[in-house]
DNA sequence: TTGAATACCAAACAAGCGTTTGTTTTAATA
DNA sequence: TATTAAAACAAACGCTTGTTTGGTATTCAA
């Protein structure tokens, strides 16, 4: 159920507050040991391996050491806080994947390093990232929009890239980005500490996808 | 929650009853007008849609035209329930993959048949394949192992056509399913009715991958 | 035609859910 | 140091959940 009315003022999404617009008396901000953060992170996890549904207020708030309705000063809703953990989600796999990217030469090379990127926080480096395979859009009936509109962001860069490579005349480059975002994807399925690494597949799916994404000046 | 103790005989899962190992007195089978298989589909649509933990047992009842209570005549636990539609789901999808590949002759021939039938089922024409995707087996604890033992056991499927292709040495087959198979059922996440078909989207995801499958001998 | 098993309904149950409420503790400011 | 907002707690609220219970039509074999 979607909160309608808030008792409280409730923080903006960066935990910090802004003073009226008329020059009224100066507020004060957020304290130091402001546990947001810590909660979020409890969120991202819980959300991040079992899925919206499966995930409750109590195991949210006691991840972060708190009861549940101490998470209302700082969240309207179960689905505003999921909305918040997947924002951050999207924001930090952008952020990585453009990082990796900065220093790269070349479109292939750009695109292996995203790849790259994109699956170690899939699979090792962040439960905010997990949330975006982990959460179904439609779980969140109010939320459904936004955060098809986040994954679609996302998944722009990879548009971008694979737009960028040289290919012959009349590919699919759709259907190249899905086969490959899904590959890498799906790989949460069946990945398992100790076996191959992110790396590697990113690295083996990519291969696999060479030959067809090389251009004649490219191959091998 | 899972059930503990069963207050009434429970009918198999094809609906029949057996008799005693011993000769007692013969019992009665189910009725004509039985409607487990409805609950099953409704059960099915449901799950397949909106995953486990967001279907309630009402919803799933109300599919099949009956209350709550009633569906545990036929089915001990909402887990129980759950583990049924997903074997129905497999057995579905392995029958109609085992037709489509019968009459066919050549590795990579019966391969894109084999893509063809799981793609529209999963897309298209079966509630039961949906649930294959939309559950995950961590979802219900107890039954975890008996989910993921029933989809490998249909992955099989395809790593023994995989297995059959003519590839050059040194190909990581594993790798060459767990791309394909991501990149299908992924196709779930973005396809919409009148764009591509099902047919479409698995020939041409195979198409990326075929001169990766294809040995020297088959290019083009 | 009877009798027993089948296949439900109607209603409740305890537990757990997201959320609200009133109060209290804590920390920053003046 | 007194004041005030921030950030929590403790306890409940109304509702929904999966499940149980006792009863009742319906069906089919004898």
């Amino acid at each position: 159920m979607t909160a309608t009315t808030k008792r409280r003022a409730v923080p903006d999404s960066d935990g910090t507050r802004k003073d009226a617009a008329s020059g009224q008396r100066r507020r004060r901000g957020p304290r130091q040991d402001n546990r947001r953060a810590l909660l979020l992170d409890a969120a991202a996890k819980q959300f991040g391996g079992r899925g919206y549904h499966a995930v409750t207020m109590r195991e949210i708030a006691g991840g972060a050491d708190m009861l549940a309705g101490s998470v209302y000063y700082h969240f309207p809703s179960k689905d505003d806080l999921l909305i918040a953990v997947y924002e951050e989600g999207v924001r930090r796999l952008a952020e990585r994947v453009e990082s990796a990217v900065a220093d790269i030469d070349g479109s292939w090379e750009q695109l292996a390093a995203a790849c790259r990127a994109h699956t170690e926080m899939l699979l090792d480096d962040s439960d905010y990232a997990q949330v975006i395979l982990s959460v179904h859009p439609a779980d969140v009936p109010p939320g459904r929009d936004r955060l098809i509109a986040l994954r679609d962001g996302y998944e722009e860069y990879f548009r971008r890239m694979i737009e960028a490579l040289p290919l012959p005349p009349g590919t699919n480059r759709a259907a190249l980005r899905f086969t490959l975002l899904g590959a890498l994807n799906w790989s949460k399925n069946w990945y398992r500490p100790g076996g191959m690494t992110p790396a590697q597949i990113s690295h083996e799916i990519l291969e696999i996808l060479r030959c067809r994404l090389a251009d004649k000046d490219q191959q091998q």
